[in-house]
DNA sequence: AGCGAAAAGCAGGTAATTCCCTATTTCGTA
DNA sequence: TACGAAATAGGGAATTACCTGCTTTTCGCT
């Protein structure tokens, strides 16, 4: 049996070396290429036709989340396996849900990382032990309104939100995502509706620290 | 010559795995050990005492911040690259001030964190282009009284500085003030002018900052 | 006491942004 | 297929941003 052709989809180059070295001393998995935007990635993979994606949830201008929805869209079946920095709990269902087969996190052994890519490949969906525990129950416990606040926020709203907490105005939010300014003032009035935030103060405010207590974990 | 004796801190498997790889192929860097968090981190420094740090500020509890404060604390001279996936400007003075050589983003190709290291090995700070630009500029600005930037805003100034960074609306610091919005303005106008900021959003971001960092003591 | 330099305060005008309300299109799903 | 949620965007009033220039205090210093 040929190996498995699998594309790399991360902005830091040095993960991307680091996934393709791994790769490389497999029997089954070879990296057929790589990519490190939004763009990149759609290019690369309509080209190569790869049989897998790993992909990195945060990249610049649009994320993620968008890429594995326009790819599902554009009607690839291929099977994307999510390697991110977040916590699971936070985006593995949003991932999950727009179409991802799997989510891992970075800090997993690069071991862990490959029995996810072929457990994605065989056609099953690759989550820890403890997500799918939580799923489990949230399944079977309808009552569950524990949900944080940003839960609320729809994936488009917490793009934006991320965004603004890193101190992107709103011009370049709408430059990135490819949308009218209005759009994101729209998105902007709906999470602060959502947050129950007065003005674009504490929202920039709320943001910004959602941002820090994200990637300092 | 032999190779100088380098340490990898950084709490994804993959990134420790893509910087190994990267400096097995060069002739005067190898990898000596690798920590995956603060305590590991001290462990490994104090048994190997290794030539040079490459670290993610992003550690499980205690972060990278800390990690470089404490090694400083403990006389350990070793060089440190900060390796981040944070922009620049919000982490790496801080990281530079804790103790750090050099900050580099995990955007960067391999290759030039790998001139980063050499730099810092060599006894140079390694920052990007943009960040010593702004932070020459800062510099020279005015008088070297090697004040924090903040020190060169007069009382006034910093109180509305303040004002802004809790989130309260130009209007609303004019009243509270009982002085005119226009001036205000002209406050907002010399602020950014001395801190060096580029606008309205700048402001507010680093201003919330400021105002969160006194809050924590 | 008096000079000069900051600091504090204000104005006015245009461009840009924010805020609030409403409307259309798209999509998953019951 | 019909419905509701999500995504997208426009109009218009209100607010801010960003200039440039001006007056009056305040204050350090000789």
């Amino acid at each position: 049996m040929s190996s498995a052709r699998v594309v790399l989809i991360d902005d830091h180059p040095v993960v991307r070396e680091g996934l393709a070295i791994s790769f490389q001393q497999t029997e089954d998995l070879v990296v057929c290429g790589e990519a490190s935007d939004y763009y990149e990635a759609l290019e690369v993979i309509e080209e190569l036709q790869p049989d897998v994606a790993v992909m990195d949830l945060s990249l610049q201008g649009m994320g993620g989340l968008d890429l594995i929805k326009t790819l599902r869209k554009k009607g690839h079946k291929l099977p994307i396996l999510v390697l991110s920095i977040h916590n699971e709990s936070f985006y593995a269902e949003r991932a999950i849900r727009a179409g991802a087969q799997g989510y891992i996190m970075k800090q997993e052994t690069t071991e862990e990382v490959i029995k996810a890519v072929r457990q994605v490949l065989q056609g099953k969906i690759y989550v820890s032990r403890e997500l799918s525990d939580s799923i489990m129950y949230k399944f079977f416990d309808k009552n569950v309104t524990s949900d944080s606040p940003l839960d609320r926020l729809t994936d488009r709203e917490l793009e934006v939100y991320q965004l603004i907490g890193q101190g992107v105005s709103p011009h370049k939010i709408a430059d990135d995502l490819c949308i009218s300014i209005k759009t994101v003032d729209s998105y902007r009035a709906r999470i602060k509706e959502k947050l129950n935030l007065k003005n674009g103060t504490e929202l920039l405010q709320s943001a910004i620290q959602w941002v820090q207590s994200q990637d300092l974990g």
